[in-house]
DNA sequence: CTGCATCCCTATGGATACTG
DNA sequence: CAGTATCCATAGGGATGCAG
């Protein structure tokens, strides 16, 4: 057994943090979606709201807004009209989305083992 | 340019939706902490309350079950007295502890990146 | 087409007192 | 020590109408 108390702290602070992070940008209900829905190249808000399936037009703009923020996305505006505005993602972004990877891999490598200890869970806390 | 809103979907259907559902298991602020926090052994409660910065008792008993609810945690009781309950983290969660290395890695080579880019988007907005 | 403003509801999370 | 129960504040997010 390892001395946890000194130890770990460090990495707890090192690690956990930037961790977190990474996981408050790409986190709520919509960032992940709309990242992986730019990944393949530039796309309108309209394909957007319709590739992002269940957003809604205002969590849209901010989850749009928030990922420009952190330069993630490029927002191009083509002063035309009707209007059209292209997203795209970032070098930055396109890392990231490499990054995610891993845990994609991840994900489906243990849904089922995942779905299933919940089943065991509840059956076993609602008996 | 490819076509978009064919073969994008798939991607989209496959990648965003595992990718969500591994997000989500992981976020909230403090599901990170307390993995990262029982990655390097076996961890009482208590023990994660102080390691774990600023979580109440309460969201660490929630995301406690949460964990373990997803067979990420493995709950042991001492029926001792008092009481001792160590946490300690299941292989799949170690698994998921080291996909998220490659997250790690691109927070700290870009953490000062993406605060610059903050930094001039709110300026732009607010000027 | 793009996207801001408003209203409203729910989930998340903090503080804290109490129990086995 | 390791929780549970309760109360309360706030942030996230849906629906929708209005505007450039």
């Amino acid at each position: 057994m390892s001395r946890r108390n000194t130890d770990v702290s460090d990495q707890f602070s090192e690690h956990a943090c930037a961790l977190a992070e990474v996981v408050d940008r790409v986190s709520g209900k919509w960032a992940i979606g709309v990242l992986v829905a730019a990944a393949a190249g530039p796309i309108r808000f309209t394909e957007l709201e319709r590739t992002v399936e269940g957003i809604s037009r205002r969590m849209l703009t901010l989850t749009l807004r928030n990922l420009e923020r952190d330069g993630l996305l490029i927002r191009t505006v083509y002063p035309t009209v009707p209007p059209k505005v292209e997203y795209e993602l970032t070098d930055v972004a396109r890392e990231l989305h490499e990054s995610l990877a891993g845990l994609t891999a991840w994900a489906e490598r243990h849904r089922t083992t995942i779905a299933e200890a919940r089943r065991a869970y509840d059956a076993k806390t609602a008996g």
